[in-house]
DNA sequence: TATTGTTATACTCTATAACTATA
DNA sequence: TATAGTTATAGAGTATAACAATA
């Protein structure tokens, strides 16, 4: 049996793996598609993305230039504060981003059904447990 | 409460992060801390590491050179064949990997610690049969 | 003066294609 | 011919420092 560390980073691992090779039928990368993710349901600014991302701003405004090229995101400037960039999930990028979670969701799903139900339920409350007690811990709201 | 899908990809985006961190207290980078834990307990060739990290050969070999010039790393040619290079953890890489492997096992223990005793026995049963049942579905030997 | 975002620069990481040396 | 590894090249991703525009 795997030690608690060495479990956690191998499913870690995997989920990653799994969260990657979806974003790649895309040809998106992993930060790449984090990004549309976030936009799913927010329209944060360069600076809050980059806190989002834990990136550089530097860094934010190339990820960002790269996918408006690609039209999966549009830049709009702030009617309050002229300095500001809003971003925003622009249509492709919404069509792109849906279907990569959707099968994400089938990988994590066919991966979950290894256990049986009860015990599924009882990882969900566990999981649950750790990322929100972590989330709280540091302050951090989900 | 966060579904199956999204607690499992929190906990792993949460636990990767931990890895990110400490690996970059030493100025190493995630594929880079990858590579030096895959060398704790192998010695194997260019083309077998690109196997294991997922990696076209050519990326492996400038992962493998930068990690030589700093004193990481060392190729050894083989001596039953000319083409192979046998890559192995050199003095200051174990150093590395070591303290590294041990800062995030405290790391990962202290998550953990948000749970019960009884509760870390459990976790550790269901993700030991995730990450070993998809393993075996793989044909993957861990 | 302080803040927001971009630009210039340099490095890591990655893949594809062409190459060298060996089998 | 086939295989192991490297090199050349191109592009994504990242950070630091300097910059422009706005507050």
């Amino acid at each position: 049996m795997l030690s608690d560390v060495d479990g956690m980073a191998q499913l870690a691992f995997l989920v990653m793996s799994l969260l990657e090779r979806r974003a790649a039928e895309h040809g998106l990368s992993l930060v790449q598609i984090r990004l549309l993710g976030i936009l799913r349901d927010r329209t944060p600014t360069m600076q809050e993305l980059a806190g989002l991302l834990e990136l550089d701003k530097s860094s934010v405004t190339g990820l960002v230039s790269r996918a408006e090229a690609r039209g999966l995101v549009s830049r709009t400037p702030s009617t309050t504060d002229r300095r500001v960039v809003q971003v925003t999930l622009a249509a492709e990028g919404r069509r792109v981003v849906e279907a990569g979670a959707e099968s994400f969701t089938d990988d994590v799903t066919e991966l979950l059904a290894l256990l049986p139900p009860a015990s599924r339920t009882t990882l969900r409350r566990l999981v649950d447990t750790l990322v929100t007690g972590y989330a709280s811990r540091r302050g951090i709201s989900l």
